[in-house]
DNA sequence: ATTTGTAATAGGATTTTCCCTTTTTTTTAA
DNA sequence: TTAAAAAAAAGGGAAAATCCTATTACAAAT
């Protein structure tokens, strides 16, 4: 395979022994070429404003510090459509899922898979545009069918999500009203909405739900 | 390197596609083979059991479903003393470190490393029998030095333990008194107790504190 | 027998949380 | 533009949590 025709990736991922790990195997799968690798998505800005050459595929990292990997695709979308965004990430709830295929990713693979399965989607991707595992597929298709949990996240509003991220700190619900510039009584409001759609009774509760259903990281 | 002299290693991680990208960077490196993947501690002992060679050293995942690396570590050390575990982890808090160093584990790498840092690691411990990086080494004497907090579980009473738990729950504190059998008046003091002790203002804190720090589970 | 230390308990005040209902304001849609 | 819906705000009260300072019970040490 002549060096023109290598399909160009760059590596998206905090955990440099993965990333470079991760480079190698991409190498044995043969005509690819890992460009560089960018720990976070600020560092993958900064490759891009140095107008180094551009890849065809993205691997990126979900968990990442700085600029994490939701942030990187609404960011990659909107600048470079044509570069394709493949997810790899260890999180398979439909969070996490939905929104990086709404904001643009063009597959999402967890950690586990097979390395076969890796350069499956490399080439599925280039080809198709995008790739989907079964995995991924079924959960998509829960959601369009209105079964499963349809991103219990949609069932609670903007604030509301604002106010349970603020209610797992040590913060009272007045210094949260502060901080959200609204009255403590709209707070109240909020938090009595939340126990009665969350069917909790205490803040306790509000705490262990944000924590289970990832609004908030422990 | 002929191939008698080569160290064999086994990896031991649930992410197959780190495994196996781990594997590919591990052989650039010259002298070391693969013997094989595990993808948790059960199954590393079946692989034991059927009297494959045993490796060298062992690098080892913390979080696997099945049998995890406490677990796994803990195995090893009883039944393999000879084998040198090098774990592989994200998580970066004392009590992963110093639980894993405790049972056995001759070294703790984080998954963020330099690959040269792996590859200066796995020289080591073989030389050496352990490595410890910088920051690990830091921390190590933190706790002898009696700074830190060393191993901060054994600072709760086993009262304020059970109480800890059962705040982390939508019951309020009289009725965690009356499951503990005792005056909501000492349930207060606990509470007053461990607010002061964890530096924490109120019952958020009290929860935030215990997932931390693995006294329940999310 | 007396001191000492610790766990359990209490009193009492204040703040925060929780609950139910209603009103005002803003947004949306007809 | 007006009616309906949604969001924000409020009143008022009860329960729970928080805080600070004692006191009692009991075992260990002197």
């Amino acid at each position: 395979m002549s060096v023109v025709n290598e399909h160009k990736i760059v590596i998206v991922d905090d955990h440099l022994l993965f990333a470079s790990s991760l480079e190698k195997l991409i190498h044995t799968f043969g005509g690819f070429k890992v460009l560089y690798k960018a720990g976070n998505g600020a560092e993958l800005q900064e490759h891009f404003e140095l107008n180094k050459p551009k890849p065809d595929i993205i691997l990126l990292d979900v968990n990442m510090p700085v600029m994490n990997g939701l942030e990187t695709v609404v960011w990659l979308t909107e600048t470079h459509p044509n570069i394709k965004v493949l997810v790899l990430s260890m999180e398979d709830d439909e969070e996490h899922i939905l929104k990086m295929i709404r904001s643009g990713a063009k597959g999402y693979l967890l950690k586990d898979i097979d390395p076969e399965n890796l350069k499956h989607a490399l080439l599925e991707v280039l080809q198709k545009g995008f790739y989907y595992t079964e995995k991924i597929n079924e959960i998509l298709l829960d959601i369009v069918q209105g079964k499963g949990k349809p991103s219990e996240k949609s069932l609670l509003k903007e604030n509301e999500i604002t106010f349970l991220k603020l209610a797992c700190t040590e913060k009272t619900y007045k210094e949260i009203a502060d901080i959200m510039c609204l009255s403590p009584k709209t707070i109240d409001g909020y938090r009595q909405e939340l126990f009665s759609k969350l069917n909790i009774k205490n803040r306790v509760g509000l705490v262990l739900y944000a924590i289970k259903n990832n609004f908030v990281d422990v």
